[in-house]
Parts: structure tokens; C-alpha cells; sequence
DNA sequence: ATACAATCTTTACAATGTCAAGTTTTGCAC
DNA sequence: GTGCAAAACTTGACATTGTAAAGATTGTAT
């Protein structure tokens, strides 16, 4: 791990990993190419050969950022195979702790960073995946009644879910919420009010595991 | 106006003016101190006499976005005191509607650009100038009967309500959105399905004046 | 083995954020 | 008004950064 080969070997993911580190530990704006370059231990420019900008290693970053929500909303799916109500919830919740967890990483995914999101197909079709993941997910609430299904379509439903779950985890993030509703608890209310307002049926704020 | 004087005179207001508008023609990431200056007519060290740092006058923009917004709800708040359906959802309209026609400035309002929102204490009134403001539109739609009251606080309703019509400007602005679903009508489409969910009572696309 | 492509280093440059020191102006005490 | 301190600006400097160009090193296909 540590030989010190001219060729690295796995540079990108290691600035990848390193751009995370940055991002987690000093926030956005501690983050560039040549610290992450400085980081990996390779030269402040040896990051060009992986990616055409400092855009593009943002990209990449946010694409890992669906990733990781995708990974935790598979998760949810296989486990409650079973019962939709929990499905729901418990995606939602894996949603929402990946960005309670990690806002920086969750900032920069979805927030301002990244510029010209159409122009990283990669970005796009991460974040497509999460949408088709999510649309699945509503239909089989839909199919069992946990969700409304007149007026609305499933895609347009999945859309609304979305927004709804990420508007409420992004004014958390972003510091927009006055100090007296950020606690722990408090917090977890908010977001057990908004669950509610979602599902048909009635719900136990046990179901949210952790 | 355009008298050359070696005090600006305005120079604060300039340069947040000039800010928005780099903003709006070139993105986030074509802001920076210097171009500001330059476009107000000052050199490059001026701004320091009214920003501490660059942060300084990204907040001051982003307090500007939440002052504009303020406007707008309470232009809402004015027309349709007697209508608390027409309030809710013009405040909601005009809400998105600064999102869509200014997507930069909303972005850095919103979005990850203002790295400690907690240390600029302008930007924490504005917000919750906002907020309270919300609620106020929020508490009439209860008293009204046409927002659910039971099992949740006017407060907590509020911040839900943001949050959600938030999270579905944040998907479209931030690009999360697939292509397909970005036509006009598509927007509006998905906008109105989510406003339909909000309210007890039901809604006429046509209440929604453009 | 040789050539080519990928990977990485070195060097260089312009733009930027920010600081320090100096200059001009304003506003206010007298 | 006179004088003067504070505020508003300019100039000059420096470190950091993004990025391009040219060269060095290594892997790989033939």
C-alpha cells in the first residue's frame, strides 16, 4: 500500500476518497484538487489524467453520493420485502440518516457544487438509478393501499416523496432551521410529522429503527 | 451616478448588486470578490471595507435571496388575506416562482455556497423572518380548516410545508431531475400534485396565476 | 523488443483571497 | 472654519489554486 511505485495504481479512487476526507473534515470549501492530490501523495497535477476538471472530481464525488443512497435504499428494499409500511419508512429513514450523517457529502450530492450536473453523464445516471429505485418502492406501497394512487401518477408520487424528504433533510444541512428545533429529538419529530403526511396508514414512531 | 468620486458612496449595495448579477450570468462559480469590485468601478481591495471575506458577501446575497423571497410571501400575504386557500397556495407559487426565474441566486440562498450560516447572524434573521412568516400564513390556513391540525403544531407544520415545496425546487434547480420531467408543464404538473397533497380542500390548476 | 498509450512529474502562468501600508475623504469636535 | 480621527478606498505583495504544456516513467500490445 505504501510502495512507492511512479504508476499508483488506483489514483482516482484514491482522490475520490481523499476529496471525501477533505469534504467531511474542512467542508466544501476546504476541498481542491491539489490538496486531494497532496493527499493520495501524488503530484499536484497527476489528477489530470483521471479527471478533465475540478468539476469533474466533484462529479465524481456526487456520483459516489447517490451511490451510497442507493446502496442504503436497496438495503431497505430487500429487508422489507414484505411489508410496504416498513419499506417506506424504512427507506425514507436510511435516506434521511446518510444525510444527517454526512452533510457535506450530502451537500455536495445535491447542492450548488457541481455546476453542470447534464454534462456528467455519470452523475446522471447514478441519480437516475435512485429515482427508478424510488419509483419501485412507491409502487408496490401503491399496490397496497399505503399510498394514494388517484390523480397522481407513480413517477410524478416518487418525485414528490423525494422532494418532500430531501427538502426536510436539506434545510437541516443547510443551517436554515432556528437553533431551537435542531436537537436531536426535535429533529426526528419534524421528520416523523412529514412521514406521516406521506403514508395512508397510521405509524409508529418505533418503526424508525436507530 | 456614474461620477467618479474616490468614495463609491454605495459601495456595499454595489457590489451585492454586482454579485447577483455575475450570478445570474455565470453561475456560482464565476463569482469572486475581484469581479465584483470591478464591475462596481473599485479596486480589488475595496470590498473589505465591507465584507470580512468573500463568505461575508455571499452571505450578505443570500440574506438578499430570503429578503426577496419575504417580499413575495408577503405580497401573498396582502392579496388573499381574505381567501386562506388562494394564500396558501399563491404563497407557495410565489415561492417557487423566484426559484425557477433566478436559479442561482435561490441556489446560493439555499445551497451549500455559505459554508457557516450560524455565524452570520443577518442571514439567521432573514431566515427566520421567513419562517415566522410561514407559520403566520400557516396558523390561518388551520384556523380555516383547510391544513390538518391534529397530531402535529403549527410549527412544525410550517417548517414541513417548507420544506417540501423547498425540496421540489431544490430537485429542479439542482438539475436532479431526468430531462423528461423538465418541460414547463411537467413542472407545473409535479408542483401542483404536491400542493394538492398539502391541502384539504381541493385545488384548481387556474389558482395558480402565472 | 519495440512502439504506443497511459500515467505521473515538473515547470509555468493567470486568477483569486487576503493582508499590510499608504492615500483620500468624510464627519465631527472645537 | 481648523484640525483630526475614523472610514473608505488604492497599491503592492504573497500564498494558494486551477490548469495547460512538455517531458519522464511505466505498462501493454504486437
Amino acid at each position: 500500500m505504501s510502495e512507492k511505485t511512479y504508476h499508483h495504481g488506483d489514483l482516482k479512487n484514491a482522490l475520490i476518497r481523499a476529496g471525501i476526507e477533505i469534504l467531511t473534515q474542512e467542508g466544501i470549501g476546504g476541498l481542491s484538487l491539489r490538496k486531494a492530490a497532496r493527499k493520495a501523495g501524488v503530484s499536484h497535477a497527476a489528477p489530470y489524467a483521471h479527471f478533465a476538471d475540478k468539476q469533474a472530481l466533484i462529479a465524481a464525488i456526487a456520483s459516489d453520493g447517490h451511490r451510497r443512497i442507493h446502496e442504503r435504499l436497496a438495503a431497505a428494499l430487500a429487508e422489507h420485502s414484505d411489508d410496504p409500511t416498513r419499506l417506506l419508512l424504512g427507506a425514507a429513514w436510511a435516506y434521511i440518516r446518510f444525510g444527517l450523517e454526512f452533510p457535506s457529502h450530502y451537500k455536495v450530492t445535491f447542492s450548488g457544487t457541481l455546476e453542470n450536473e447534464h454534462s456528467h453523464p455519470e452523475f446522471v445516471d447514478y441519480s437516475q438509478r435512485n429515482i427508478r429505485l424510488l419509483q419501485d418502492i412507491v409502487e408496490q406501497c401503491r399496490a397496497a393501499g399505503i399510498l394514494q394512487t388517484e390523480g397522481i401518477d407513480s413517477e410524478n408520487q416518487a418525485v414528490n416523496l423525494w422532494g418532500q424528504v430531501h427538502g426536510l433533510v436539506s434545510l437541516v444541512v443547510q443551517g436554515q432551521l432556528p437553533g431551537r428545533l435542531l436537537g436531536d429529538e426535535s429533529i426526528k419529530g419534524i421528520f416523523i410529522a412529514g412521514l406521516r403526511q406521506m403514508v395512508l396508514v397510521p405509524i409508529d414512531e418505533k418503526m424508525l429503527a436507530e
